[in-house]
DNA sequence: ATGACGTCCTGCCTGC
DNA sequence: TGCAGGCAGGACGTCA
């Protein structure tokens, strides 16, 4: 599912992929998830310029040339393809069955196409004014970024303070303290920590805090540089999976022994979601 | 205010 | 073997 790692990947890849291209038109074979009024959408968006791509959390901004921008939330099973003439036969896109679940496509004047596909159709686009992105709920509502340079061990652990009395692992969770981090790489960093995601907020040390920063930053850049997590579902742009699925510690290994002392990893209910850990190695 | 749960959606897994 | 039912999951909405 898409977090901080694969949404960078798409953004960092659509940025050269498709800035400076003109949209000739869209279309969406699943309306429903179009937020924005369906006319509108289309009419605002034909012929007008993309003039960058960045991330806000799990969410992508595609700035075009006309005071409005495209913001995009991918959910669990969201990706986007860019396909060319040349590229539009590759096997990537020809044999995987994830294909079948194209539901809006944007084509430019040079013919090449963006493609979103969601299994689940739990992803949605919409277009806002650009001045007004940041209004819109779920973006004005972010914490600080999990890759922002100005996240430190300090403000990581005041940022957290605000829900003091939820589990460590609850808390990397909600965007409005931390932005970027879903449910696979919260458990990774809490393992690399040697953090239990079921401790409380308040009962971290300051020795705890600062062993959580690096942990979470690393997690989150190895990923980026891996192109995410393909746990299923997830492709970047060019439908090719990510790479950091490989070297997961505990996301997805309940049952299964732990790579640094092989006591059998847990797989647990915390909130509404499954968390993985080590009790001995984050004990 | 906070937390618990329902909603969206569908492939896959489990159990009978 | 087949089919029904449950599960997963990001983030919002609703209810207590």
């Amino acid at each position: 599912m898409p977090e901080l790692p694969e949404v960078q990947t798409v953004v960092n890849q659509l940025h050269r992929k498709i800035v400076g291209k003109k949209i000739a038109r869209f279309h969406s074979a699943w309306k429903k998830k179009v937020l924005t009024p369906y006319a509108t959408f289309v009419r605002k968006v034909a012929n007008a310029n993309v003039r960058g791509v960045r991330r806000l959390g799990k969410h992508i901004v595609i700035d075009l040339d006309n005071d409005h921008s495209i913001v995009i939330h991918l959910k669990m099973t969201g990706h986007l393809l860019y396909k060319t003439g040349k590229n539009r036969d590759a096997r990537q896109f020809i044999e995987d069955p994830l294909n079948g679940y194209i539901h809006h496509i944007f084509t430019f004047h040079d013919g090449t196409t963006l493609e979103f596909s969601d299994m689940r159709k739990f992803g949605w686009l919409r277009l806002l004014k650009t001045a007004e992105v940041e209004v819109l709920k779920s973006i004005q509502e972010l914490g600080i970024d999990a890759l922002s340079p100005r996240l430190n061990a300090t403000l990581l652990q005041k940022q957290m303070a605000r829900k003091k009395r939820r589990s460590i692992g609850e808390a990397l969770l909600d965007q409005s303290l931390i932005a970027g981090v879903g449910n696979i790489y919260r458990s990774e960093a809490l393992y690399r920590a040697g953090i239990m995601p079921e401790r409380r907020v308040e009962s971290l040390t300051d020795e705890e805090w600062r062993r959580l920063l690096p942990a979470l930053k690393t997690t989150l850049r190895e990923a980026v540089r891996l192109r995410g997590t393909t746990d299923g579902d997830f492709r970047d742009t060019d439908g090719l999976p990510g790479q950091f699925q490989k070297t997961l510690h505990v996301y997805g290994r309940g049952g299964k022994p732990c790579q640094k002392c092989a006591t059998i990893i847990v797989r647990k209910k915390l909130g509404q979601r499954s968390v993985f850990f080590c009790f001995r190695c984050q004990g």
